[in-house]
DNA sequence: ATCTATTCTTGAATGGCATTCAAGATAGCG
DNA sequence: CGCTATCTTGAATGCCATTCAAGAATAGAT
């Protein structure tokens, strides 16, 4: 029953795929990428998409894992630098796949399967969040009111168009509120 | 060329459709109420709509109007409360229409008569929310972001589930951090 | 080299959706 | 009574995600 090649040669396909349909979900949004579209610039029939995965949210899931292992790695190599920097490095890095994450936020009542990882995102992005307060020298009874604060605001500062100077305005004042 | 009665009628058969349309909008979501939904509850044929109403995204926003209306009528009748009162009934009213504020922000991108209400509310809300940050005694030059904050720190309470006490412990934390 | 079972691909449905169109019904007015 | 503006509808149209059944390719067994 070996098939090793086989194997192979899928999860090439399988990248093929998926960096397609990252290129056009962050630049066309979920709902003007279908399915067919994603299947043309990949070069096969629309159909043979749903071999390699269950459905559309299943697409989008491989992709948000994508983007978001990037933009991890942006920010963490930023490690030594203020928590500012970092805290703008993440929004400019999310910021570059469009309305994905809005998108996400949109097929949380739709699917279960984009809920799941949408939850344990978001308590990921929390404990991180946490930690930094706390090493900032942050109580740690409000390190997790403050941290969910801070994660919405910068919720809000991705889901509304503003230019870089009052992003960082914003996010200074929000950090310097929460510092005192 | 009168046409009294006929006007009249007109206007009913609208306010049938759309207190239908925000009952099932705001219980169901807009991907799931078709416009089919919508008529078969308001009794008529599914293109009838279409003679009341552009299209889709404009019975969203009539029903947005309606719901907005309501929720600064209540939030408005707590006058004297203290701030704190007044943004978790805020929360609470806007709550009430399910993910119809989610869906404006999935619609902004798809709909240039969205966005544009969207962009009018939001500078409605924005302007309120300086002049409650003001009427509190902070300073003018930070009045504009706080107000941001807060409201992002509103949006994110809206846009993701909480119980009332840890609602409630968000928006203290919120209006401590920013009042000192 | 041939056969077989698995893996992969596809053309052609299916059912749902928003929206449009052209034909018909209704009702106020001369 | 007939004319015109208003209102309603059945029947398209075209797009979408998803499914199905049939076919092509191939790794390994004989």
């Amino acid at each position: 029953m070996a098939r090793n090649k086989r194997h192979v040669e899928q999860k090439i396909k399988k990248e093929e795929i998926e960096l397609v349909a990252m290129q056009l979900l962050k630049e066309q949004g979920y709902d003007n990428t279908s399915m067919a579209k994603i299947a043309k610039a990949a070069g096969v029939a629309p159909n043979t998409i749903y071999w390699y995965y269950e459905n559309k949210d299943d697409v989008l899931i491989a992709v948000l894992n994508r983007v978001v292992a990037q933009a991890m790695v942006a920010v963490l190599a930023l490690q030594n630098e203020p928590l500012k920097e970092r805290v703008l490095k993440l929004i400019e890095q999310v910021e570059s796949a469009g309305s994905l994450m809005t998108d996400v936020h949109s097929r949380v009542s739709h699917s279960n399967t984009v809920k799941e990882w949408h939850d344990r995102f978001h308590s990921m992005v929390e404990q991180l969040s946490i930690s930094e307060m706390i090493r900032a020298g942050l109580d740690k009874s409000e390190a997790a009111l403050d941290a969910k604060m801070l994660i919405y605001v910068i919720e809000g500062l991705l889901a509304h168009p503003h230019d870089l100077a009052e992003r960082d305005l914003i996010v200074s004042q929000a950090l310097k509120r929460i510092f005192n």
